[in-house]
DNA sequence: GATCAATATTGACAGATGTCGATGTCTGCT
DNA sequence: AGCAGACATCGACATCTGTCAATATTGATC
């Protein structure tokens, strides 16, 4: 785990599995990984990050998005709000155009989380 | 993958990592794997499981989960429902009561496709 | 079979969410 | 300066979602 999701004491990291099969999540600890999961959990959201990561370089134009779906660009442009705002894609403006990058250890954070090696 | 939320051929298989980060997911393959996200994607929901799969025995009972929480036992019963139509969550009834149980392959599908081996 | 306790279902309601069209804000170009 | 293209923001709308109180259902017990 990058930044950690969650706190683990050595005594948990030590133990069988993913942290939320092991012990009861926490309040807080739900409500940091919930928002997340939230924002993997639409069918559009979940292709941009699969188009993306799977883009030349790890990274994709908007320009490009737009085009593989069916929606809105305005739509497009507020599922990538959602999406970095979670933190789950970089942004980054070069000239007219902005890319978008995943941060896969955020993604790797978040499976291990919730499967672990369960 | 137990039941495979995707189908993948062997070249796939060998690749560096989880299908989502290495080839741009399908409109159906987005949609079989959204609910199950979904479901995960409440904090509610997520310390449910939690709790159902950290109980002794791997199952607990409904009467147990209401105690947890300081929502009402219809709207726990209501999540409850949510996870096991989603395939998330295993149900049995004996007696009076009514145990759920976590179907942790599914759970590890999940964590295997969106984060793999990031 | 009457009653009680454990879950589920129903109906209602407020708030969140996905979508769009219209419009705004940059940036590069002529 | 002015224009055109790329992307974001806004406002509106319909739908979905989490929650509750009330009620139904089911199984055990007297």
């Amino acid at each position: 785990m990058s930044k950690s999701l969650l706190t683990l004491t050595p005594v948990e990291t030590a133990a069988c599995c993913s942290p939320l099969l092991r012990e009861p999540l926490s309040l807080d600890q739900a409500e940091r990984v919930v928002p997340l999961l939230k924002a993997l959990a639409d069918p559009v959201r979940l292709r941009l990050v699969s188009i993306v990561a799977a883009s030349e370089g790890g990274e994709a134009c908007v320009c490009d998005l737009n085009d593989a779906f069916d929606i809105s660009q305005p739509t497009i442009s507020h599922h990538l709000k959602v999406l970095h705002e979670a933190g789950l894609l970089d942004r980054s403006k070069r000239g007219v155009w902005v890319y978008y990058a995943v941060r896969r250890e955020v993604l790797a954070d978040v499976a291990a989380l919730i499967g672990g090696s369960a």
